[in-house]
DNA sequence: ACTTGATCCTGACGCAACGTCAGGTTGTAC
DNA sequence: GTACAACCTGACGTTGCGTCAGGATCAAGT
């Protein structure tokens, strides 16, 4: 007739909705170690053990980690006020960041959602003209662009990219010979450099010269074409000595 | 006189701001095999390797794991739609947890900002006051509550606690002694827990009502005070047959 | 008392995406 | 030749458990 004063690790977990293996856990952890043991090793919850759960999952709640509850549990007289801060500043970052990516997914979705044969290459490209536009275009800028983009097509686009690999390769080539940037060889090189630029660019200046400003600062991103310092400077000094602007 | 068309890993580490380890962590995982290794074993990078590393920061910038992002990668024509969608829905999932998780904490923080002598048992308590009125109380039966508790204070509040488990030991005693519901001393023991119940809800009968069904349906947590079926049954049967109402 | 099914025990691996040693090999410059 | 930088391959740590695996205990029926 005894009534109930001790529960086990399953009655505890049916009464909580907690699993045994998190029992388990948070007992290993030293989070919550049950007062008593039976005879076999059994572990038997007090009502305090319970007490102290519903602390646990509440502060678990409010998104605190298991160490940080253990501290706080274990120092009640502890001015909590910090921690509070410190937690309320992690979830504002945490959201904010999320923020930021589910305004980029908005804008991925909506342009996969006009091209009706969205593949994955799309995705990859539209990533990275995401990327660009970002930091290096104006809102105007970014519209042209896309307006290029989708006036020439992804087959375009992956043919344009193709002879441009090939065509930094030629440029390589040049320089490793020594050829003189002034050369008519070098020199047809880059009237085509500026002929792809311009297909891509959809012939305006402003951006063709924020495309360049971008690849400067991401020599990563350029060398992606083979493109590093030397070539760089080399079909500048062919451009620059070139009769067109 | 050979221009770059390889890189090492820790080149390829400097240029893109990713670290060796991820790299190889990527390699390991088969995400991004270099193309090409030295006689002696170190990984050398090819400009498709750096492309396709591009696109793997392209594709964690959108928080996707990796193995999807490999999945992707892999599957140059596969439709991303469905994908981008899931992508979405799971960034909107968690701003929505996270920004429940602010309010709460926002909640807390006031507070704690009102009372000077912020403690963790306070916390803890507010979290549990909190708890209870997610669900169970309209909001100015909450405000009826919080004044109800900072009229009483933080002491008083932990004095009742112990009396209240005091008085459900004392409960549950006359119980196992089979004690009539009617008798003298259990009436009394009723009379005194009608007490303390008024002095948390302020008088308020429908506060009560709430409160019980609040335990009613969290047995776990009315379990913290060591009233289960058993005891709830007996102590209504003593009050139902007291002369107050 | 014996068996059986439910419950409980203690390891130990798995996951996600790397960080961080540790101990040994290569590359390169003087 | 020798030092020092860069690279290699393990392997453990992190966070909060899920999920077996293999064995002991409990409660109930026969």
């Amino acid at each position: 007739m005894a009534v109930k004063e001790q529960w086990k690790i399953g009655e505890l977990a049916k009464l909580t909705g907690i699993t045994m293996r998190t029992l388990h856990h948070y007992d290993q952890i030293g989070l919550l170690v049950p007062t008593l043991h039976s005879d076999s090793g059994h572990r038997l919850y007090s009502r305090q053990d319970i007490a102290r759960l519903q602390q646990i999952i509440g502060l678990k709640q409010l998104g605190f980690r298991l160490n940080e509850s253990k501290e706080l549990l274990n120092h009640p007289h502890f001015r909590p006020d910090e921690t509070i801060r410190l937690q309320l500043r992690r979830v504002n970052e945490q959201i904010l960041l999320h923020e930021e990516l589910r305004h980029r997914l908005e804008g991925l979705y909506e342009m996969l959602r006009i091209q009706e044969d969205a593949t994955v290459e799309q995705l990859i490209q539209t990533i990275k003209v995401m990327k660009m536009t970002e930091k290096y275009f104006t809102p105007d800028q970014m519209s042209k662009i896309r307006k290029q983009g989708e006036l020439l097509g992804s087959k375009k686009i992956k043919e344009i990219e193709n002879e441009w690999l090939s065509l930094v390769a030629k440029v390589r080539s040049e320089m490793e010979k020594d050829t003189s940037p002034q050369s008519c060889e070098v020199k047809a090189l880059a009237k085509r450099w500026k002929e792809l630029v311009n297909l891509f660019t959809g012939g305006d200046h402003d951006i063709a010269m924020s495309v360049k400003r971008y690849y400067a600062d991401n020599p990563d991103k350029a060398a992606e074409f083979g493109i590093d310092k030397q070539v760089w400077q080399y079909i500048s000094k062919a451009m620059a000595n070139s009769s067109e602007y």
